[in-house]
DNA sequence: CAAGTTTTTACTGTAAAAGGTAAAATTTGA
DNA sequence: TCAAATTTTACCTTTTACAGTAAAAACTTG
């Protein structure tokens, strides 16, 4: 149950994270989506409210969707397996 | 190679869609959301950009993740059977 | 440490989102 | 066809996103 801030400061974290595994900065992403660098800090710093139109450009410039930046990944099943690399878990 | 504007015609179609197979009208959408039933028709008709926090809340009423307003399905890889329902492809 | 790079903050100005209300247009059903 | 329900449009007000610029702060790195 997210709040609208939560959500808005959750989507800066995964633009910063994405950004920085694409090794821009933010000048460089702003020339790619013609967003100053300015408001792109503010919108990774969850301190601005981003337009539909804004992420979408931001997710162009960086190659991905734009759920990789507001959706959460789903909860793994956490999968339990009765042995690991051929021993037995039991004798741990 | 989507424009922003496509976007955000494509979101608000999806909106429509949703909020359509929950049977509900702009103005129960507007009590769920806060949003107001103005704003929210001239976001399903694309004429506005609508803010993070204004997609996260109609989202949240409707139940669905943002993705569900932004993402096209992944198309799916067409498989060709060999055999349809009992009878060969070359037969026809 | 010092210099360079990157990010953040602050300010001004413009554009646009969003709320409210009300009226017009459209759609739906009896 | 008529009435009711729903949606759209228009107008006004307030809030806020965003650009541009510049300066401050925070980081890297030699």
């Amino acid at each position: 149950m997210d709040t609208a801030e939560q959500i808005i400061y959750f989507a800066g974290q995964r633009i910063r994270t994405v950004r920085r595994e694409s090794n821009i900065n933010l000048h460089q992403l702003a020339l790619l989506t013609g967003i100053s660098a300015p408001a792109l800090s503010l919108i990774e710093n969850g301190k601005r409210d981003p337009r539909l139109s804004t992420l979408s450009k931001i997710a162009k410039a960086l190659r991905v969707e734009i759920s990789a930046f507001t959706d959460k990944p789903a909860e793994e099943p956490l999968i339990v397996p009765d042995t690991v690399q051929g021993y037995e878990i039991s004798s741990f």
